[in-house]
DNA sequence: GTAAAATTAGACAACAGTGTCCAAATTTTT
DNA sequence: AAAAATTTGGACACTGTTGTCTAATTTTAC
């Protein structure tokens, strides 16, 4: 099955060439990180990113000295932090719950609130679907440290959880796809990604998308 | 419970207020939408665009009159053109299929190539979930126009299918969401919205989300 | 074939953004 | 308190884009 790995061996050490920036910097790079899913990759302006982050133009050349390297800059926070928030989420995955449902479900809002809503996430996915062509260094660090590699990590999470009786599984990576699909499916995507969802609509999405999920592969024996 | 509708009310007239453009006209929204899905809203040139449409730029002027014009007049443009094609697609849902399974694996095709696959479809899907914020007038044509009418007849159509009592369902909205968010689950995204997926591709990713719906929603009688 | 309409190429001013330089001001460190 | 580092604001040349105008050219309609 080629899933069975063990919780313990994941290395929780943020990718080491992303050092946690701090003061100017970090103001820095979250107007840009605003400005890029506000704008695009194309349209941001360094003059606004600098007013947005109450800088001096001058400053943000002194930090990154270009507008390459600011992007580039960009791209390697927001995978770094997604990634982690990702991580921490998927760790608090359940592993013998009472009520398998309930455990999902909260599994589920945890996953989504923090992970897939929060400016890093939505400024992931939208840099993924919208730059991965233009820019081979996000393809690049996505696929070495980012999210990207913690998709085998909910497979096998899923594939523990059959294991232990919860679920029939044919394909714990195509159940684990399913399972974020379906908890995504109902979150107010129309109103874009600059609006974060309510905490409600992130509950109600998730209990729908898991009830589904379990009416899919919920083990008939318990 | 509210679906009762009749295949045959459906209006497959377009909306009124966009012409089907020909000619040079075609060319220049055809040009801007390829632009608009590969460097955003914001970013678009007017001069590229016309190079790309093989125009003078005057003549881009000449018919839009505005870079504000034609980017209302490309959203209507693919509003239209997509809403017209997933109707086509819904039109063709099955009915009394002898291999449930089988019909909507069919129609996952029907639905996920011509129309989330297209220009069209991409684009306006990038553009609402991008520039809905910014330019009311898109989500106002969508809403009034739009594939966004087109969701209540996709949830009308399995509702059909529940009562002929080849489906289980709580909630057919709910079911149409997860039948589109699981056939799309699959699908390879992460080269971004301007490369097409294969048809192979498609026709497993409906496969195997449609694999996954019937699990969860197929009834258990037949 | 001719008149009308559409299209083209090119020039033009206005504007916005980039990236650099520098002297003054501010903050941090010693 | 002095020294060092950082930050600021403004000026600058440069580039690319917009939208307008013109005269010449091509296409279409009669």
């Amino acid at each position: 099955m080629g899933y069975g790995f063990c919780m313990s061996t994941i290395d929780f050490a943020p990718p080491p060439f992303v050092p946690q920036a701090t003061g100017k910097l970090r103001a820095i790079l979250d107007a840009a990180k605003r400005a890029v899913v506000r704008d695009g990759l194309n349209a941001i302006s360094i003059d606004a990113i600098a007013a947005d982050a109450g800088v001096s133009r001058q400053t943000v050349y002194n930090h990154l000295g270009d507008k390459e390297q600011l992007v580039i800059a960009v791209i390697r926070d927001v995978t770094a932090r997604s990634s982690a928030s990702l991580m921490a989420a998927v760790a608090t995955f359940p592993d013998r719950p009472d009520d398998v449902e309930a455990a999902l479900t909260e599994f589920a809002v945890r996953l989504l609130d923090p992970c897939m809503c929060d400016i890093d996430g939505r400024a992931l996915r939208w840099l993924l679907e919208r730059e991965s062509g233009r820019y081979p260094e996000l393809l690049q660090t996505w696929q070495a440290y980012g999210p990207g590699q913690d998709w085998p990590i909910i497979a096998g999470c899923f594939a523990r959880l059959a294991a232990n009786g919860y679920l029939e599984l044919d394909d714990a990576s195509v159940a684990a796809r399913h399972f974020v699909a379906l908890i995504s499916a109902d979150l107010p995507t129309a109103q874009g990604p600059c609006v974060r969802p309510s905490r409600e609509a992130v509950q109600k999405a998730a209990a729908t998308g898991v009830r589904t999920f379990l009416r899919a592969f919920a083990s008939r024996q318990r």
